[in-house]
DNA sequence: TGAGCGTCAATTAGC
DNA sequence: TTGACGCTCA
């Protein structure tokens, strides 16, 4: 083996080493942004196989993502060889299902149980809403569905929300509705997110042998990320660890940014006193940026009470300044990104080396269309895509039916895709047939003549969806492989049929993802192998679903190397030399909510938690960076169609001035915020802005606009702004048509969803329009714009 | 049954 | 402004 733990000494810190092979009581290791933390935990657990002898599969690591533990398991792989595969490293969701699996039944859930997602979860509450009679309209089944998550990760079950009923219409109905939804869960062998971890905990309650067996076999747990576990997580990771002394957890407060999500940080800043005697050991040493970020992320975070005290130092002294610059508005400030970027291409720095931040998902689209217009490749980093693609999750509803037709979900879901004439009417038959007999979608859709008011039509053709169910479901059962289920599913269903005979390059788009599927699925059997591990009797289909469900999106083939676009959550854990983070602007960043919660209500009484994990966010998206750190804020910004004009973020004044370097001069800092903002570091005065004309070519127009003068209360703007304000390029902003007789036949116009087309007609307020894909449609002229 | 259109709301997002 | 969702008419 090529990794010998004696050399440790000469590969680790001293506080790494200490946190890496501290053995015989519970340990917290602190780990700041970029300290290490994953080669500790890896040398940590190769250091207990190979120096402890403790055997791989004794060891259970948990994460929080696939790709976090992806490559801790890769990097063990590299330290111990093949074995590394004995110890499991998965997330706390992957391990639930993994236990559940083996032992769930014991709590009745079947072997072959099913992961709801998101979608899955809320089409099942807007059922269960329905026959409980409670209205969408009054209380929205996603809060419900909020609420009851949160109950989950707290530990409560429907009884306990009933003990405390609320006042408002939502709380009074949710512990109902919670007991409802996790009936009909129950009855389609079905479990959410949260049943993944809240029913672990439930097993473990009533089997307390089943615990023990765990217990006993999991000598080590390993936990990273442990600033984010909520109280569930906690409670499973105590009930594992015992008395602790083989529990490990890693973590930083100061990069705690879930609390939203029901992430609590006190799980660490209590740590100490739940295990008494515990090691707690720094890590502060950074290996990742200059002292000059570094010490700009202090600045940041330092003013956050109830923090681990520690600061993040590095021995590669200095570094570039910091860098700053205010644009006129949002378009202007991507414009200005896209540039310092593509400058940063031609001096040949590595596409993959650079980042642009933003705190929300709507703030991409100004930049995504600089990128664009700029020819610069980016690529938007966000969690799941192809596996949320409605066509992909149809296809893999027929693959989960297949395994457990109990499914109703999944039933519902594919009952009428393709459109096979089984409508609204006919579905609410089936379905009030199946609530009265107490049985599945698919087993009512068998009874066809039986289910009360069913026309003879719609009787057979739910009865061959019952068929083409038990089909696949035979088929599954016969040990065929994912391939084989998926692409018999693709065909009999209908689905390809469907699309290829609709032949819009929409469908045909569609059909290539659900291939796709198929492609994934063969190749999963290719490199599939059954576990050694009896306990774990899966088919490659049901491992193929079980990664689905839990990996959501795995292919990161993006073809080439990309600058990354994302947000500031998106951002952590990972790295780049050159980031960019835009909006550092009041209520952009830090939100509105967290101000305005901080603020507190009539009442006065805010709530500071918001702010500090705002603040926490800023921490996380400073130390991102290596070498340099570019950000940038807009004087004002088109927000939900309306401008706002925002103050320089208050973090900004927190960043000491000199660290944005000598070479730059400052204007009076603004009185409120008091915040250093450098104006003329990028000479704002000397805008270009892109009028555009119907001929495609770009006016320039320079304007003379001064930062130096407070643009509150009512900023005076220049007259030039005022036409062409906040536009993308000029298509999508083109005027729009007060009246229809504003245009004639042969007239080009934009309809929002067809594009491009032209007038051939016009009628009262309608106009006919020919579109290049879609031929021609009717269309009230308020939703045509002139081209 | 679905396209078309009105209404309403509006962080962050992992498994 | 964009988007998600639900109602309604052909």
């Amino acid at each position: 083996m090529a990794f010998d733990p004696s050399q440790l000494p000469s590969l680790l810190n001293p506080e790494q080493l200490r946190a890496a092979t501290h053995t015989g009581g519970p340990l917290l290791v602190l780990a700041g942004a970029g300290s290490g933390k994953t080669r500790v935990i890896t040398y940590r657990i190769a250091n207990l196989v190979l120096a402890h002898g403790v055997e791989p599969w004794r060891i259970l690591a948990v994460t929080f993502t696939n790709k976090a533990a992806g490559e801790m398991r890769e990097r063990l792989e590299r330290l111990l060889g093949p074995s590394a595969g004995e110890a499991w490293i998965s997330t706390f969701h992957a391990t639930g299902a993994r236990i559940l699996r083996r032992d769930g039944e014991i709590i009745g859930l079947p072997r072959s149980f099913v992961i709801y997602d998101e979608a899955d979860q809320l089409a099942e509450m807007k059922r269960v809403m329905k026959a409980a009679g409670v209205d969408p309209k009054l209380v929205d089944p996603r809060k419900v569905l909020h609420r009851i998550d949160d109950a989950k990760n707290h530990g409560r079950t429907p009884d306990d929300l009933a003990k405390r009923p609320g006042w408002d219409e939502l709380s009074r109905v949710t512990p109902d509705l919670y007991r409802r939804y996790q009936k009909a869960l129950a009855g389609a062998g079905a479990a959410d997110f949260g049943d993944l971890l809240s029913r672990l905990v439930e097993l473990f309650e009533k089997a307390p042998d089943v615990l023990q067996k765990y217990r006993a076999r999991f000598q080590h747990v390993l936990v990273d990320e442990f600033q984010d576990t909520n109280q569930v997580q906690y409670r499973l990771l105590k009930m594992l660890a015992g008395d602790g002394r083989g529990l490990c957890v890693v973590g930083d407060d100061d990069q705690a940014i879930y609390r939203w999500r029901g992430a609590d940080v006190s799980n660490l800043l209590t740590f100490p006193d739940d295990f008494p005697g515990a090691e707690v050991v720094k890590l502060e040493r950074n290996y990742r940026s200059s002292q000059v970020i570094l010490d700009a992320a202090h600045a940041v975070i330092r003013q956050n009470r109830n923090r681990m005290d520690k600061r993040l130092w590095t021995d590669s002294s200095g570094g570039a300044p910091l860098e700053l610059f205010v644009a006129r508005d949002e378009r202007s400030e991507a414009e200005r990104v896209a540039d310092m970027v593509r400058a940063s291409l031609q001096r040949g720095v590595d596409p993959l080396e650079i980042a642009v931040f933003y705190r929300t998902n709507a703030q991409s689209r100004v930049l995504e269309e600089a990128f664009r217009f700029g020819r610069i490749p980016y690529v938007i980093v966000r969690g799941r895509s192809f596996y949320e693609r409605a066509e992909v999750k149809d296809l893999a509803a027929y693959l989960r039916l297949a395994l457990n037709p109990l499914s109703n979900a999944d039933a519902l879901r594919v009952i009428n895709k393709p459109a096979r004439g089984i409508g609204d009417t006919t579905v609410g038959r089936v379905e009030a047939a199946a609530a009265a007999w107490g049985v599945s979608i698919v087993d009512a859709c068998r009874q066809g003549p039986q289910v009360p008011g069913l026309a003879a039509a719609a009787q057979r053709k739910v009865q061959a969806f019952a068929q083409l169910v038990d089909r696949l479901a035979r088929l599954a059962g016969s040990e065929a492989s994912a391939g084989e289920v998926a692409e018999a599913a693709l065909r009999e269903s209908g689905m390809e049929e469907a699309f290829l005979a609709d032949g819009t390059d929409e469908s045909m788009d569609r059909l290539d993802n659900v291939r796709e599927l198929v492609g994934a699925a063969r190749e999963w059997d290719e490199s599939w192998e059954p576990s050694p591990d009896p306990e774990e009797a899966a088919t490659p289909l049901a491992a193929f679903l079980e990664q689905i469900a839990l990996l959501g999106d795995a292919d990161e083939k993006t073809a080439g190397p990309k600058v990354a676009l994302m947000t500031l959550h998106a951002s952590k854990g990972l790295e780049f030399e050159e980031v960019f983070l835009t909006g550092m602007e009041e209520t952009v960043f830090p939100h509105v909510r967290s101000i305005r919660e901080a603020e507190g209500g009539d009442d006065g009484v805010g709530d500071p938690e918001g702010l500090a994990e705002e603040r926490r966010l800023c921490y996380v998206g400073f130390t991102r960076a290596k070498r340099r750190l570019v950000l940038s804020l807009a004087n004002c910004r088109a927000l939900f169609g309306e401008l706002k004009f925002n103050e320089p973020s208050r973090f900004l004044g927190d960043v000491p001035r000199e660290l944005f370097g000598a070479a730059t001069s400052l204007p009076a800092p603004r009185a409120s915020a008091g915040v250093h903002v450098i104006y003329d570091q990028y000479p704002e005065a000397e805008a270009d802005i892109d009028l555009g004309d119907e001929d495609g070519f770009e006016d320039r127009y320079t304007i003379d606009y001064s930062f130096d003068q407070r643009p509150a209360p009512q900023p005076a703007r220049p007259a030039v702004r005022a036409p062409a304000r906040a536009g993308p390029p000029r298509s999508a902003q083109a005027t729009r048509l007060a009246a229809n007789g504003d245009f004639v036949a042969g007239t080009p116009v934009r309809h929002a969803m067809y594009g491009v087309g032209m007038v051939e007609e016009i009628e009262g307020d309608r106009a006919s329009v020919r579109f290049p894909k879609v031929g021609v449609k009717r269309i009230l002229t308020r939703f045509l714009e002139a081209v």
